[in-house]
DNA sequence: TTGTACGCGTTATCAG
DNA sequence: CTGATAACGCGTACAA
């Protein structure tokens, strides 16, 4: 059978229309058959299955949430890297939760990027989405907050942002960071060198701050020019770390932000395996096959999944009609892990 | 302001009517301004403009694709296992081309299961999506080709599918596997390991058929006691290969399918350091930091976000409504990394 | 250059 | 229990 045969580009889709003549019935009829509704002869009923098949009709979804009072059954997700395996995860935990609804995901990928994902968002919303999941990229928020007015229930994942009413989840940074870096300065560890996203990322400056604090609590001073804060990727973490290594007086730990900035600084000490030795690394963030790394390495575990179910239950009860409670904050607790 | 002051659940989005009143024009006025349709006084234009900000106007996307002739800008995917990052690869890629044509992504999780792949692909023919990318689970196909017979171009990604008459883009897995196991042969190895998936996953057979001819090839019998098709996971993978290794006449190399067959066996060898040492591993999916692993460890590189923008650019050249072209299939080339 | 009328596919309402 | 009618928001055809 070639392709040409079995193709049927320019036949229009059955119709509630062509299923109420094939079975011999009005088009209601076959709606309220399809939507299980009550009330119909059930030889009508079988009539109306019958020639659905038979036509391999499928409802217009489009069609049908026009009407008002429908929901689409659509919740957009707006990540700032589907490739980071952590992003991929909460993906997959947000499908998890509202699946079972028989919701879809409509995902976008806004690569760090305020202006991409205003796109995303306003593309979503004139969708009609029923709800949205974002991880915003910070900066301006005027979109994020044109979509709580239109009244799109929408949850901010792993990152807060200022100055916007929303319900939020995030992981427990501070307090992780700052448990990993105790680790280190327990250990004796007096020059930890730090490496990060852009402080204007949420998470990044969050565990920058638990950094400090486990400092302060240790009544150790740490030394500025060991703070590097401003790697996106892995490329970027790795010379970062190489620069540190060069240092007259290098760090003899380092605490690593988030997985991009510790694939960097593993790469970078593999380079430089004297050095590795004697380095002790504390990384947010776990990641596959972490503990058969030929280094000293510690990490601070949560769960991306979990983090991502949370996310979708929350934008579901949001979804109820009379929901009228103020937004609410839950924080994901982080695990540290030598 | 609390979080009900800035909720408006109930309101209805605006309209093309809504800003036309407020613009003071006709609703078809606003639909030419907003479409970029010509022929209107730049008085009005502006009005339209003003109008359309200030009530936060956005097009309904989903009305807009009821006319005959207009698309959804939507492209579905189904994706067996999101959180492998190696699908997430192949999302990424996929969503970098379509994303251009200010196209947007529907995803879904098929985990393997047909019926979950068969749910999702009508569900996305429902909301009228105007392609589909599908890394097919196997076994009934009848939901896939009911989507080309509805005139949903569709592209296969990773697997081929029997009997089913569709563009499908592959990764050489039988090449690759068999030049990976070359290596191992060529190195003196006689007893070597076949880790993968069950057989009726696509690549699965091909890598393992690629297996097989290199011993043909060199004339070397295979111990069918070594061949361990069926481990889905990294958990199965780790039993089977604690299994092998507690062998009277245990191999001396492991070639493994896939990345999550890869996972599994370096778990199982981290717990057997002593075998791992004089253990050669070939992994089918190279992974991050793979070239860090403490183990002899070989990978059959192949470029997965390559994978997802063929994928793409198939199906929307596909998109072109006198499209007719015979189904074509696409090969990328993998690499063999010592 | 601008406006009116209609139909895309669906379902709520109401009449029968 | 069933069907006719209307309307959801938008864009095409046609008229002005």
């Amino acid at each position: 059978m070639s392709a040409r045969a079995v193709k049927n580009r320019g036949a229009t889709a059955p119709t509630v229309q062509d299923v109420a003549a094939a079975a011999g019935v009005s088009p209601m009829t076959v709606s309220r058959v399809l939507s299980g509704g009550p009330n119909v002869r059930p030889e009508k009923v079988q009539a109306v299955m019958d020639a659905a098949s038979a036509l391999g009709y499928r409802r217009n979804e489009n069609a049908r949430s026009l009407r008002p009072g429908q929901r689409t059954g659509l919740l957009g997700v707006v990540i700032t890297n589907v490739a980071n395996p952590y992003y991929a995860q909460v993906q997959l935990g947000v499908e998890e939760i509202v699946t079972s609804d028989g919701m879809r995901l409509l995902v976008g990928n806004s690569g760090e990027d305020t202006e991409r994902e205003r796109a995303l968002v306003n593309d979503f919303i004139g969708r009609k989405v029923d709800g949205l999941i974002v991880v915003p990229a910070g900066g301006d928020v005027a979109h994020l907050r044109a979509a709580t007015a239109a009244g799109v229930p929408l949850v901010l994942a792993s990152r807060q942002v200022d100055g916007l009413d929303a319900d939020v989840v995030l992981v427990d940074d501070e307090g992780g960071a700052r448990d990993g870096t105790a680790h280190l300065l327990a250990e004796g560890h007096r020059r930890i060198a730090f490496l990060g996203n852009r402080l204007s990322v949420f998470t990044s400056r969050r565990r920058q701050e638990g950094f400090e604090r486990a400092h302060r609590e240790a009544g150790v001073a740490f030394d500025p020019a060991l703070v590097r804060a401003g790697q996106n990727d892995d490329v970027a973490a790795h010379d970062v770390m190489i620069d540190l290594l060069a240092l007259d007086d290098p760090p003899t730990a380092i605490f690593s932000a988030n997985n991009r900035n510790t694939v960097g600084v593993l790469r970078a000490l593999a380079e430089h395996r004297s050095a590795a030795d004697s380095m002790h690394i504390v990384a947010f963030d776990d990641f596959e096959l972490s503990s058969l790394m030929p280094f000293t390495l510690s990490v601070i575990e949560h769960d991306p999944r979990e983090l991502g179910r949370t996310a979708a239950r929350m934008v579901m009860s949001r979804m109820q009609a009379d929901d009228e409670r103020e937004s609410e904050m839950i924080q994901l607790p982080t695990r540290f892990r030598r």
